[in-house]
DNA sequence: CAGAATCCCTATTGATACTG
DNA sequence: CAGTATCAATAGGGATTCTG
């Protein structure tokens, strides 16, 4: 994913492009009701099959975009834990929002 | 992009899917603020360059999943409109929330 | 003006195997 | 346990051309 200057000036484009990945903003609500969980945890809460392969990847893009926190533990077997930085809680607004939303919209398609 | 099954169960994987276009948000927006947009204005007022091939195959997604609607009048030369649906109207409180967060999150980078 | 039809190209995902 | 490395498959965007 890799991805720099994401930071330009419209905050709808720059959203759009951290929000890219496929599972980011479900991870990102696990990590908010969770506060800290590890990663075998979190890939076990997903609503689909992932691979650790895409997880891995999806978890490193958001810690890149500053959104997560990485911590490990030096000890084995390896644990890693994983939480909001600062600025990724501050997305709770967004995701009670979207969830508000999804849900009138499934309700929505639903009836039709 | 045509996609099926867009009403899952759970609000976050189902909006994730909705807002995946590349430009997705930006519309919602711009057609937010317009009311009412004929296709070219639309195009013109992008923040970035894009191809009307690549506006009309988002169009019509977001036109698929409900969230716009396209009025064509007959006439020569043709005029499109486009505006948000009743479903896609009710979609600003994400939009609110996601500015906020996008113009912090920008600010919180740039001091990195 | 507002598309549709193509082709190309890249980014992302998924699958599998290997590691400390 | 929590990754990395690699490769195959796919989806999505961009560019160009053609149309009523």
């Amino acid at each position: 994913m890799e991805k720099k200057h994401l930071f330009g000036k419209c905050p709808y484009v720059t959203s759009q492009k951290v929000l890219t990945g496929k599972w980011s903003m479900y991870i990102i609500y696990l990590l908010e009701q969770a506060g800290t969980i590890r990663f075998n945890e979190l890939q076990r809460q997903m609503p689909e099959e992932m691979t650790h392969t895409t997880l891995s990847r999806q978890l490193k893009a958001l810690e890149n975009e500053g959104l997560i926190v990485r911590t490990e533990y030096a000890q084995i077997p390896p644990k890693v834990e994983y939480s909001l930085s600062e600025i990724g809680a501050k997305f709770s607004p967004v995701l009670k929002a979207l969830e508000e939303w999804g849900d009138q919209y499934i309700a929505y398609m639903k009836q039709k």
